[in-house]
RNA sequence: GCCCGGAUGGUGGAAUUGGUAGACACACGGGACUUAAAAUCCCGAGGACCCGGAAGGGUCCGUGCCGGUUCGAGUCCGGCUCCGGGCACCA
């Protein structure tokens, strides 16, 4: 053992060791409990700083920790490796996207190797690679044939800088999620996955997906958007053959209907608009409406623009004629996109009502002392005929019935989720495996023929659409049924398709007879602890649960979620942003390693504060981090010797006063360190109570007088405090426990347990307070009984001070803890 | 606008179910070592005020603000303020 910590040598030295010894590979057999541990796998955009390594080191805690406890841990990592940031690198820099990305996981691979976390490399995968992709071509073709993968004409949300259209939840507040450009629509073709199939079932299973972070879950529902309510139809006024469908969340207030509107591009509107000067004033609002879209569905509080048709409909509860209206408050994407209008009770409706000075009627009672505009809340119902009377959740069910017993109408769902839309219009994503035959159509590709390789032989230069369109051994096949001249799909996937299995391909990466083998699965699925940043709860998260449940239907997996639990960790911030290249505010990983170590590193951004939360980078921070490795380094090294010749048997029956105090403190340590890495993720406190430890060593080992009784206590504190810290610095604490003589590493070790005997307290010490006040403290043996405690309190100075001869009028006890003397005045 | 979070020293953060607020660390101040500095080690510290020559001792206030429940509130309840995030014409 050298006298110096010198991490970058004994990191190196382990790190060898566990790669030469395979220390980290899981096989599926032992009978040990299985534990998948996963961090959502990177992008590889080219190189991990320190914003990048906290969700690997929390990851790599759980891992090791878990190993320790006994599980038979898998602890994968690959590569999301198709995407368009390897294809603004070839049009830059005329690197081609496959080269720049298999660079970029060359050095990634290895800074992650040199942070020693404990991965099993073997499994290692990359979604670029064919191998990977073939599987995702099959399951398409699965898809396919069950409507699940399905190809429509859309308007669909186009980014004008990524040249490619953009799923809805790949959009956020009107700007690519990527590059923040703004995106407008298209009507384009494209292939979507129907999502909205499982729209239920996701949205049932949020509420048994408790080990997911609440707001993960609510957002998830939110973005479901889920709405019970009915659908019928509105005849239109003296055309008995035109009718059109609403759908309302509140069939109760049809009596308060005072007019309706349609979606402006609703089908209808061509059919009831004829007379020439009106065609005209619509086409003029449709492009209105049309270029607004554009700029100001952002805009805050936006008036609502309409359009008042000729024709008037008929509302089928009362025959009341009523208007009718275009407007552009109405989506045609949602509901029927039509909707009646009940200004008295919805807002958007009462907001164009007043602008067009039409009728407001209230169909529920307000409470005494309203004064808003339109009322959404509960009551009862008034001006509405045969429900007048009823609450709003009575008169909803009996106007529904109403519709169905006069088969007018029905009951419904709607969802404002929509199908995912997959198609992308770029080179570097994995083919699409179907074929457009001028004779047969739309053919899938044959099984056979899997996978669909995506050429590599392609000019980039980011103009003129994709360049697999002008490839023409790549864009021009056979058609599969009837041999003539087809077209290949040139469009490739949507590169969260392939984050949305990987977990699975883990399971038996190399596995040639599908995406995965099915004992495999079922040993390791589900992923029982899933890492992640936030930014994914409603992406990622959502594909990923829905692309699960479509291989369950297909017989693939037998899990119905693929994420038992999930830790949503916070940013690591720097300078008031996120630390990324494109701020230009990152630490690099290379640096923190080569000035103080990985385990450094690693210790600082878990002790920094709970992983929930953001992580605010601090230079002293890591300083002292390193400060507290090197402290424990050195303790060790001066006492070494005396350690390891000191005996390690301890009861604490032969122990008195300070050293029982100090055995107790390492079990106390034990306990809480387990209980935080456990049950709460809590590293920082974790880590707090081994330092702590360790401060009360230190202070032991100074009384040089003592320390031969000291030393068995010590010598079992300090091995304590080093398998302790193993999961958080795995390094420095192999290299110690080595030094310490020990032959097992930390890994075969296990993890310790605390023994309740040893927190036994012989005396306890009890706050005294009066009125809730401390005025005192007292220390009494642990069997005391509250009498005993009672009456020393009051013989207490300090305490008889305070009464002063005062009334006592209660007295509560907390057993063990606290008493509170409660006197008059 | 709606729905979630959050607010604790100079800073990051602790405080298990209501029971000693501020663990641990950073920064800071003082001291030791040193020719000097760095490193290291030791000591101090929420604020205001009071007693004492001093070492030391004491009182009050204090977890964003106002109120409530309770013997006792950072923690529970009601009402606000500010900050962060999500959704945003979804009928």
């Amino acid at each position: 053992m050298e006298e110096r910590y010198r991490p970058k040598a004994i990191e190196q030295k382990w790190q060898r060791f566990w790669e030469e010894n395979k220390t980290y590979q899981a096989t599926e057999d032992g009978g040990k409990p299985k534990y998948y541990v996963l961090e959502m796998f990177p992008y590889p955009s080219g190189r991990i700083h320190m914003g990048h390594v906290r969700v690997y080191a929390i990851g790599d805690v759980i891992a090791r920790f878990k190993r320790m406890r006994g599980y038979n841990v898998l602890h994968p990592m690959g590569w999301d490796a198709f995407g368009l940031p390897a294809e603004n690198a070839a049009i830059e820099r005329g690197i081609h996207p496959a080269k720049w990305t298999m660079e970029n996981v060359a050095y990634m691979r290895d800074q992650l190797k040199k942070m020693g976390i404990s991965y099993d490399w073997d499994r290692e995968i990359a979604t670029c690679d064919a191998e990977y992709y073939r599987w995702e071509q099959l399951v398409f073709i699965r898809m396919l044939e069950r409507g699940i993968a399905y190809r429509k004409r859309s308007s669909v949300n186009w980014c004008p800088s990524c040249q490619t259209v953009l799923a809805n939840e790949q959009v956020e507040g009107g700007r690519c999620w990527r590059c923040e450009s703004e995106v407008t629509k298209r009507d384009i073709d494209g292939w979507y996955f129907k999502i909205t199939a499982y729209a239920d079932e996701l949205l049932d299973w949020c509420d048994r997906l408790t080990g997911w972070p609440e707001r993960v879950i609510t957002m998830q529902k939110n973005w479901i958007g889920r709405s019970e309510g009915a659908e019928f139809d509105l005849p239109v006024v003296g055309r008995s053959e035109l009718k059109f469908r609403v759908f309302t969340t509140r069939p109760d207030t049809v009596f308060g209907m005072t007019y309706a509107v349609l979606a402006p591009e609703h089908p209808l509107v061509d059919q009831l608009v004829t007379a020439p000067g009106e065609r005209d004033a619509v086409e003029r609002f449709r492009a209105e409406v049309l270029k607004q879209s554009e700029q100001e569905r952002v805009a805050e509080d936006r008036p609502k623009h309409g359009l008042r048709l000729s024709a008037r409909a008929i509302n089928p509860f009362n025959g009341v004629e009523i208007p009718l209206f275009i407007a552009d408050y109405v989506l045609m994407i949602y509901g029927t996109g039509a909707i009646m209008a009940v200004p008295g009770e919805d807002q958007r409706d009462w907001d164009f009502a007043k602008t067009h000075g039409l009728d407001i009627i209230e169909t529920v009672k307000r409470p005494a002392n309203w004064s808003g505009e339109a009322y959404t809340g509960d009551g009862i119902k008034i001006n509405s005929g045969f429900l007048d009377g009823l609450t709003v959740a009575d008169a909803k069910r009996r106007a529904t019935a109403w519709l169905v017993e006069r088969g007018l109408g029905e009951a419904k769902i709607n969802y404002r989720l929509r199908d995912w839309g997959i198609s992308r219009q770029r080179y570097w994503g994995a083919p699409i495996p179907v074929l457009y035959c001028d004779a047969c159509g739309m053919v899938p590709e044959k099984e056979e023929n899997l996978p669909v390789v995506l050429p590599r032989d392609v000019q980039i230069s980011g103009k003129g659409g994709s360049p697999l369109v002008s490839h023409p051994a790549f864009a021009s096949a056979a058609c599969t049924r009837c041999g003539g001249q087809a077209r290949r799909e040139t469009d490739t996937m949507d590169t969260f398709v392939e984050s949305s299995w990987y977990f699975l391909r883990y399971c038996s990466p190399q596995y040639d007879g599908g995406m995965v083998e099915p004992g495999a699965a079922a040993y390791w699925m589900p992923v029982d602890q899933y890492i992640g940043g936030i930014e994914h709860a409603v992406l990622h998260l959502l594909y990923a649960r829905f692309y699960t449940k479509v291989l369950r239907d297909l017989g693939l997996v037998n899990v119905d979620e693929p994420f038992n639990a999930l830790l949503s960790q916070g940013m690591v911030v720097k300078d008031g942003a996120k630390m990324s290249k494109s701020k230009g505010n990152v630490v690099s990983d290379d640096m923190i390693r080569e000035k103080y170590g990985a385990d450094t590193g690693r210790l600082f951004e878990l002790f920094a504060g709970p992983p929930e939360k953001d992580l605010e980078w601090s230079d002293q921070g890591v300083e002292g981090a390193y400060r507290f490795l090197t402290r424990l380094w050195r303790f060790i090294f001066q006492h070494r010797y005396a350690l390891i010749a000191a005996p390690s048997a301890l009861s604490p029956n032969e122990l008195s006063g300070d050293l029982r105090n100090l055995h107790r403190l390492i079990h106390r340590t034990i306990k809480k360190v387990t209980e935080d890495i456990e049950d709460r993720f809590h590293f920082n406190t974790a880590i707090a109570a081994i330092m702590e430890l360790f401060n009360a060593l230190s202070a032991a080992a100074q009384d040089e007088s003592r320390l031969d009784m000291a030393a068995p206590v010590i010598k079992s504190g300090v091995e304590s405090i080093v398998i302790l810290l193993y999961p958080f610095a795995p390094h420095i604490a192999s290299e110690l426990w080595e030094s310490l003589d020990h032959k097992t590493t930390l890994d075969a070790v296990g993890w310790p347990k605390h023994s309740p005997e040893a927190l036994e307290e012989e005396t306890l010490l009890i706050v005294v307070q009066i009125n809730g006040k401390v005025r005192g403290k007292i220390t009494v043996p642990a069997d005391v009984t509250q009498e005993r405690i009672q009456s020393e309190a009051l013989a207490d100075s300090r305490v008889a001070g305070f009464l002063d001869g005062k009334r006592v009028q209660r007295v509560v006890y907390v057993p063990r803890r606290l008493l509170n003397i409660v006197v008059e005045g």
